[in-house]
DNA sequence: TGCGTGTTTCGACGTTCGTCGATGGGCTGC
DNA sequence: GCAGCCCATCGACGAACGTCGAAACACGCA
């Protein structure tokens, strides 16, 4: 794996709410709600984001009712959406959210975020 | 289809940086993701959301690159995840956003922060 | 009543997706 | 070096998805 594909995604749209997506924003958010459009890879993202220190061991966290390649596909497919990163340290490999991402999806959603 | 499917949707999960998601809970969340991850759709919905009072004729909307069936027919996708409902006003159709989407969507990506 | 317009449904097609078992590559420890 | 564990890739399969044109339905108006 030296590198797989970084893809540009996060810098992503503007609020919902705001102003009709253009077809580009369209494809760059789609990409994001698509990788956690399915409930394997929510259950993997949800327990790499509520781990300690937001990464976890994909040992840690392979229990999710399918086999170990489909979790594998799963993560990779995450990290091609840019929602995570990877890194292996010896034996294992952790998985860690990419921060921007929950702060992106936020805005997204919500208004730009009062706070 | 005279009846569509209420789909007992949004009342969804806890923050995605709680807890690691259930099954079940990962079966609702990822449906509204997973309608909201294709360009068409995403543009549809924003398209409604931008819109003057949360609401849009399907005619307001339908430019979106696609033959009109498709659009009713993801239009029809979008209802069924409980994100649109759907009113006949004479002779047009609209479509508004299910305001309990946003925040729900928004309290499973943010921190607590109600608002 | 009948026509025209707006929207949905139907049937079909090619593509993408999720899943698995088997295999390969990397690292640790004996 | 060799055995063993962890994780990723490969190849294949069925299922689901997105798209279209044609047809059907719903409504308003003349």
């Amino acid at each position: 794996m030296s590198n797989a594909k970084p893809l540009p995604v996060i810098p992503c749209c503007p609020p919902l709410t705001e102003r009709p997506f253009t077809a580009e924003e369209a494809e760059t958010g789609a990409r994001m709600f698509k990788a956690l459009g399915d409930p394997v890879r929510l259950r993997l993202f949800s327990a790499v984001a509520s781990h300690e220190g937001g990464e976890a061991c994909v040992c840690d966290i392979s229990d999710v009712g399918v086999s170990q390649p489909t979790v594998s596909h799963h993560l990779k497919k995450l990290k091609e959406a840019g929602l995570l990163t990877s890194e292996r340290r010896g034996t294992w490999v952790y998985y860690r959210v990419e921060p921007s991402v929950l702060a992106a999806m936020g805005s997204l959603l919500g208004p730009p975020a009062p706070r």
